[in-house]
DNA sequence: TGTACATCAGTGAACGCGCGTTCACTGATGTAC
DNA sequence: TGTACATCAGTGAACGCGCGTTCACTGATGTAC
């Protein structure tokens, strides 16, 4: 059952597709070798000619998520608004890997560690990069902060049961970001 | 080798530290109830004595982590920088339940989520209440906006290799929230 | 361009393993007299 | 208080199951002529 070698490009392709989306959907563990293969249209066979091992997967999978996601293009306000928006919140699967991978990498292979840290410096950096020119000097502690509060919030909103609790956590944080951005746009 | 009423109160007990302490530090799939068991001193089979099943441990365990720890007593600048610290980063196992399972108690039962909930909105009361009355107004905003950005900055703190963009996540989300805590206490 | 054959991407049965859970058993505890 | 016996907390072998991984096989692709 051979294919050509863009056919293969492509299953590969989907495999990592598969796999970013049903890791940020379930986490690491609760996903298996078997689903994700299942998940891009083939059978768990072939699995080991694409890769390694599971934890190659995974390592792989967090590159290539962390690539194509997170433009972060365009107003800062408008950002921050989508990412702790309860669309963002209740679509795991296709929204930020670091929010919900992040305490979960902790326990996986260096490899996997590395790819999520880069992905984690170009947000900082990207943030920061955004924020208006006035605020340069105390730009990189707003960009860890905020990016550290917006990643907090989504994890806490996905943990809460309660809606009105939940959306409120998203809410009072990105007012309180908000306020944080105007206020280094207007001083010094 | 029935034991006395107490001594079987006391193995209850050491099972849910060992699981607390397990799960903080490895994660609730990556522990296994053998494992638990043997940290508490006891063989698996006596594990159905005391809970229904693993799921039934995990949110017991939830709900015993998150009531014997967080005071907050005392300074709120204090807390956080413990909170923010390496120490606290770098000891999982007796830290905040939250910043090492909030992401993972997605993929769990009601009950376990009932129990990190219930922890997310005490902690978010207490940080509330030990803010400077002048900060009233916007004390809950401050409280959850706060909150979110320590449980993120720990998440993202561990979740980085590199020692100094590591420590450099604790330190800015510190001096951003106490310069936060500050400006509520002076003005208005 | 057309044919003959080597290559190799994908298949699906099979493996060893550790998991959560069950259960017959043990022997100290708790109780009835 | 002392004895006889029922209770039951803890033990450890055993279970079924799904996991990651391997491998002999298939048949379309790619290549040499």
């Amino acid at each position: 059952m051979r294919v050509t070698r863009e056919q293969m490009a492509e299953n590969r392709r989907r495999i990592l597709d598969s796999a970013s989306q049903l890791f940020r959907e379930k986490g690491f563990d609760a996903v298996s070798v078997v689903e994700v293969m299942k998940a891009a249209g083939l059978t768990h066979g072939g699995f080991y000619g694409h890769f390694r091992s599971k934890d190659d997967l995974i390592a792989q999978a967090l590159a290539h998520g962390l690539a194509s996601g997170g433009e972060g293009e365009g107003d800062l306000h408008a950002f921050v608004a989508a990412y702790l928006s309860p669309g963002h919140r209740d679509n795991a699967a296709e929204g930020c890997a670091t929010a919900c991978l992040a305490a979960d990498v902790r326990h996986q292979t260096p490899a996997a560690r590395a790819a999520l840290e880069e992905g984690i410096r170009a947000q900082i950096d990207r943030f920061s990069k955004a924020l208006p020119a006035a605020a340069a000097a105390d730009g990189r502690q707003m960009a860890i902060a905020s990016w550290a509060a917006m990643v907090g919030a989504v994890i806490l909103s996905r943990a809460i049961e309660d809606p009105e609790l939940s959306q409120e956590v998203l809410e009072q944080t990105r007012s309180w970001i908000d306020a944080g951005i105007d206020r280094a746009s207007t001083s010094s």
